[in-house]
DNA sequence: TTGATACGCAGGTAAATACCTGCATGTCAA
DNA sequence: TTGACATGCAGGTATTTACCTGCGTATCAA
């Protein structure tokens, strides 16, 4: 997988909050989502192009109109592929970072 | 919380190592973490910078060496107050993409 | 003290990134 | 067909980023 796309495209406040606005209401227009960014037309499209490439939004073209959807699927991989093995290790670790900090 | 730089932090892929050098063997110094990763001392020293400063990252000196240990907090609050957002709502995005790509 | 070791700090460069403006293309509705 | 609308493409700039070299400081062991 692209996991460093995917954490590449989630690095920028901007594509966040475009993902955002996608989970409140799914399948928007290009010009629907600049209305919310304050940012021109042509910055928002390149922001969405990095995370179609990431595979975190696909698009469908009806009349001239393009509608943007999320695809949580490569977030949902990057949680179980990566994450998770943190937290399988969490409590392990707070318990050796507490132990460190206090002078072992 | 400071999720800007927990996600820029992720962003890079030499960080995502050192995240996951730290999980095999907590507790690290950053001459043993150099040994693994064919960069300059420096830059890996910057890069364990970034993630100490997005709370990834704890560090103890001890004696002239620096220990390095994970936090998996702020990961753990990233995926609480964001992925499951979206992990919440997944299998209905993924009806409506279907819907949608299959041309409703 | 002295040499070796482990790290910090101050820059400097090349590439990537995030914006923008300007113009072109395709689609709808009248 | 024509004007308004929705988006695409080309490129240009300013900032950020990732890497480096060079030198300074602190610690340990002999």
């Amino acid at each position: 997988m692209h996991t460093d796309k995917v954490f590449k495209a989630l690095g920028d406040p901007t594509r966040r909050k475009l993902l955002d606005l996608l989970c409140e209401k799914n399948g928007q227009t290009l010009g629907a989502l600049c209305e919310t960014l304050d940012m021109a037309r042509q910055s928002v499209t390149q922001h969405l192009g990095i995370l179609e490439d990431a595979d975190l939004v696909s698009t469908v073209r009806r009349g001239r109109e393009k509608l943007h959807f999320i695809n949580p699927v490569p977030l949902h991989e990057v949680y179980e592929r990566w994450v998770r093995k943190f937290e399988r290790q969490r409590l392990t670790l707070l318990y050796e970072l507490k132990k460190e900090l206090e002078g072992e």
